[in-house]
DNA sequence: ACGCTTCGTGAGAACTTCGTGAGAGATCGC
DNA sequence: GCGATCTCTCACGAAGTTCTCACGAAGCGT
């Protein structure tokens, strides 16, 4: 989740309780740094308060609305008139938090939101600067649509859910080909060079290593 | 909407004000009734009153939860503890006004559920510049109608719900010709081929992409 | 430095998968 | 009934993918 708020203080306060609640908690200080963490880090659910010098909340969230941002946003806000609520939630908020609060129901609110968007990009895998994306059948390097074949994309697919491993040549077999070693032949190095060319076809730096005499690792 | 309240003041009041607000209002007068509109009326969203002398409110909640039904619920409620409320949004609930409330906030509040509301199979989509009509059994591209058969119909629709996924042949077969999937032979190529036809006869470019191997994916 | 092993890659053969036209059978409206 | 769709099968050519093979390059141990 993201935490938005220009008072460290309460950004503090917040953070310790809702890391206890289990939440994985980022921090902006304000409007600005906001828009900046939720293209960023892509959180699951935002926790925004009005009042901040440089943006105000209800700016950062009509600008995330009209950018076709859809994520949950409950607001966290001093300002309690009925008035109030109503325009942070006609504004595109899914919940309004009037403070001083108590945090276990702040915490049960973003639960409550987060019940609603459980579907939402299905395990998609990010390393560095490669993303793919299961459901699509798709696969990026630096924004750059890498058009990999089946084959190549199971190969990268098991690459990154393994990130920092080394997978030696029998396991690969096992994984992509389903069972049967035969030692005669090496697909698996074509299919390593097949997608280090398109891994690669940009500029970047290697990151499908080989391990000499072991097999291959991807390292960021 | 449905309303349950057992207070008939309360929900004279209430229907009233959300009629005015723009709302179509069903009422139930307690638990079992409300459990019964549910499955009759199928609401979009349901306000709900905790206390009631047959079925209590939170009772309610949990019956629809288990049952599998997952309409948007906005709790109303005297009891104002934090513990009740987090109580309340615990046991599935996706928010808690207490009373008394403004009827504003509970409007604005009903609305900002609504806005999350999953998509029905009988809502209209629009991915791009193509839109479906499932109630009109009208497709269009960039305004052009699409004159459609049932399969074509069928086939635009399932990939307009899941745009940028890619679906395989197995998945097609099943969700439009349900069950039974025979490698002997393929209706599915045939009617991508008649849905690209149609959907490219403006001179517009190609949206549904095949992705060799796996199966087809519809992108804008 | 030398020889042995392991890896990288180009070329192309073999294979799989896709696209589409033609037409048979089913269905529907009139 | 009868004609007009609509749905589906089939088959074949086109296109894309996977895999084998072979040879040169690069590492590694002595």
């Amino acid at each position: 989740m993201l935490l938005v708020d220009d008072d460290a203080a309460i950004r503090r306060t917040l953070t310790v309780g809702l890391e206890l609640e289990g939440f994985d908690v980022v921090c902006a200080s304000g409007g600005r740094p906001a828009l900046e963490a939720v293209g960023a880090v892509r959180p699951a659910v935002m926790l925004l308060d009005l009042t901040m010098p440089d943006l105000d909340g209800l700016e950062v969230l009509r600008r995330l609305r009209v950018a076709g941002e859809d994520l949950p946003v409950c607001v966290l806000s001093a300002r309690d008139q009925v008035a109030d609520r109503v325009q942070g939630l006609e504004e595109g908020a899914d919940d309004y938090v009037v403070k001083p609060f108590a945090l276990e129901e702040v915490s049960a609110r973003l639960h409550a939101l987060l019940r609603r968007r459980p579907p939402r990009e299905t395990d998609a895998v990010v390393v560095g600067d490669i993303e793919l994306d299961p459901a699509g059948f798709s696969a990026r390097r630096a924004g750059r649509d890498l058009e990999l074949t089946r084959r190549e994309f199971e190969l990268l697919h098991l690459f990154l859910r393994n990130p920092g491993v080394v997978l030696d040549r029998r396991r690969l077999h096992e994984e992509i080909w389903r069972y049967t070693f035969d030692p005669g032949t090496n697909p698996t190095d074509v299919f390593v060079g097949y997608l280090r060319r398109k891994l690669e076809a940009g500029g970047e730096p290697r990151v499908l290593h080989t391990v000499r005499g072991v097999g291959f690792v991807l390292r960021a």
